[in-house]
DNA sequence: ACCTGAACACCGTTCAAGT
DNA sequence: ACCTGAACACCGTTCAAGT
């Protein structure tokens, strides 16, 4: 006889998210999920390959959610680069995993269309490519630092954001090539 | 009566290290660092608090090479750049396991003098340090997107690396302030 | 003084048995 | 057709007992 469904595969995405966000990656455990949802560890699999699908799919999730949040800023790079800070600061977990091995391959990929456009703007099509990494590695290994703490000492971290963010814009405007 | 020291807190480490390099942290478990150094599990408690401050020796230890290598660079960006690539080339665990909560927060920071010197002579002592956090920011994401693969689509990775590092220094270079 | 086996709590995962 | 208890393998950690 049939038993009715008693969650969804997107129920326990946003379960996994939620315990990420409170507890970290350790914190993210089948049976915290499970509870959670309201059910035993085991019928999660009925769901979930395995804890690292899970928490592919909650990194997913997170790309399209940045994703979407870039998508509807402005094509510039400064009102980018906010909106990127934005979402580290809203989701800081979240947005570690995004760089992390367990991150589906094209997680960046998705959301980094708007940024290849301002990039196109400002260097021409030929380079843009290039600048959207430059823009990308500096916009990411700014906020890792910053989430993790690293600009504790010395300097107001929002004017060093304001000032990478001007450099880069000023080196790139001022391209040869 | 006394017995003699099997092992020391710097093979646990150095075997630590391999391990993560080998398996990646997942590896890291207390049993096969034991195994590695000739000796049970609970014996390890006898020399480290528990495994995370285990990592944070490791990531202590990838700091300091870090550092050392750094410092025998030439002081200039394009110089400490490679260097820097190379590090996170020939450690990748190692690397990236410096930019996780597990590291010792001035991880970083125990580095980050050459680049310190390089960065004043290039935009002044005043603003030494916002260009420092630039540059680091910038070569950590490219190398931990590099490493993560997110290059895999499209360019060469040794090309935008250079057009990253050249805007980079060009953006510095003609700053206003 | 250091090392170890045994034990405990916890976790991921499987599966036969329930409904 | 989905859910669950029971079980297994594995891990981190503690501790009394060995030498």
């Amino acid at each position: 006889m049939p038993t009715p469904e008693r969650t969804t595969t997107e129920a326990i995405v946003q379960a996994g998210s939620a315990l990420l966000e409170e507890s970290g990656p350790a914190g993210v455990t089948m049976q915290a999920v499970a509870t959670r949802v309201g059910v035993r560890a085991p019928s999660l699999y009925k769901r979930v390959r395995d804890r690292e699908a899970l928490l592919q799919a909650v990194a997913g999730e997170a790309a399209d959610a940045l994703a979407s949040r870039l998508a509807s800023s402005d094509d510039d790079l400064t009102a980018l680069a906010a909106v990127y800070r934005g979402f580290a600061h809203d989701r800081p977990e979240a947005f570690r995993l995004l760089f992390t091995p367990v991150a589906p391959e094209d997680a960046l990929h998705r959301a980094s269309a708007p940024v290849l456009r301002a990039c196109a703007a400002l260097v021409g099509v030929e380079h843009a490519l290039d600048a959207a990494r430059l823009f990308t590695a500096w916009a990411t290994g700014f906020l890792q630092m910053e989430l993790a703490g690293a600009f504790r000492l010395g300097g107001d971290v929002d004017d060093a954001f304001a000032y990478g963010l001007q450099a880069i814009v000023r080196g790139l405007g001022s391209g040869t090539a």
